[in-house]
DNA sequence: CTTGCAAATATGTGTGCACTTAATAACGAA
DNA sequence: TTCGTTATTAAGTGCACACATATTTGCAAG
């Protein structure tokens, strides 16, 4: 056991947090550079470059090579946000998942759609509509586009037991990607479909997914209201 | 010039998500251990640690000692969110920001509040209901709470100015926190403060803040119609 | 067959060192 | 004064090594 000679970098994190906390070090202000730090607390600068860099990645500290770090002037505080699959999010609520197909299609997508894929004007492409239900009540309308050319094997899938959600998770490697998030007002088919009123608030996430530069799904999520995405910081 | 025995932890993630996307790591399977990638690599163990925490960090690696690293079977993605100052996130569009203090009372809580705020039945707090504008067209509407004990400044402070958003990350010590995004319709006066029609779906963050076990504030953050919440993953 | 303890092992972390890279400052020439 | 060059400096990164810690495995005692 290290008695105290020896800073783990979680305690060196602590100690540069308390220090912005209690303004010892204040905004805009530069810090003492990391071998300094590293003698004063008794570790090793590879220690303190560590913590410094943890402590950065959420915002509160800004790092450049040669000009120091500093205290964030205006921390722009970085929240993580888990995005799992859509069974795995209802059942680590506990709740019974299940998942019914409404259609799916190979047609001309609006233009949203395609401006959001990029692709050419006459191109068809794989819609499926489907619906995630948790405990038998609705729970999230899955109103997807797939590009069969990039994703060739989507056209042999059954997505009629598994939610293209979870197929795509499965069986595409991933790539980058790309999430809004923002509210929009139930019309009258998703009404129907998430069982509430028509102009009830609903809360969105839009998805599009690449690999390289080839574009290869976009996804809307349509929550039954209530729904709530939640995290910590 | 490291030619090619050494490599960077970059080019080592680079190599290690290359082979998880190409399937070369299957899902669920475990993959070499540090020592043998290393070897394998040319590079040191720490390069390889740092490249696999890296990966791991992102949701598509699951690691536990001695277990060993394996790919994750529900990649639960891992989207980081920045949360900005509005008037920083307004200025970042480009666009010119105001701001205008609409009401600013001591007096209590609705219980929503209260409980968000874990504060006793009778104990009054500081209530600021502010209006954010880009361009001189509303923003988003703040509706904050503040707990005037555990922020005593606040109660000097001078928010017609600059928002309690603004006036918060500057002078009370950043603490833990708890945010929530949903979809509500706006009621009567909010369809006023943001100029948009009653029932319109809004886009609604609520944040809580604390220090220690220490509450600080709520507020509720209602942006106007076709906000969008955007990240990358 | 179960329970408990010890050994093995993979990741986690710390240290000291060296070198690289980027940003600034200092300097000198046009 | 202004521009470009060079020196300096702090962070970024890599490596070899060692020890810490968690978890599994296997063996042995009950």
């Amino acid at each position: 056991m290290n008695a105290d000679s020896t800073k783990s970098w979680q305690a060196v994190q602590a100690e540069v947090l308390r220090r912005i906390r209690d303004r010892e070090w204040k905004p805009g202000e530069l810090v003492p550079h990391e071998a300094e730090l590293a003698r004063e607390l008794g570790c090793s600068r590879t220690t303190v470059n560590r913590a410094l860099r943890a402590v950065a990645e959420d915002g509160l500290l800004e790092r450049r090579r040669r000009a120091g770090t500093r205290v964030a002037l205006h921390p722009v505080r970085k929240a993580r946000l888990d995005i799992p699959v859509i069974r795995v999010e209802i059942e680590n609520r506990g709740l019974a998942y299940s998942y019914s197909l409404i259609s799916r299609a190979e047609e001309l997508p609006p233009p949203a759609v395609r401006a959001r894929l990029q692709s050419p004007p006459d191109h068809k492409m794989l819609h499926v509509l489907g619906l995630h239900l948790a405990a038998g009540r609705p729970y999230a309308l899955e109103d997807r586009w797939i590009d069969p050319d990039a994703v060739p094997e989507a056209r042999e899938a059954d997505f009629s037991r598994i939610s293209p959600n979870e197929w795509l998770v499965l069986n595409v490697p991933f790539g980058g990607g790309d999430i809004a998030f923002s509210a929009v007002e139930a019309g009258p088919d998703e009404a129907e479909a998430l069982d509430c009123a028509p102009g009830a608030a609903l809360f969105v996430t839009e998805r599009t997914t690449w690999r390289g530069s080839r574009m290869l799904t976009t996804v809307q999520l349509l929550f039954a209201p209530r729904y709530r995405l939640h995290t910590r910081i």
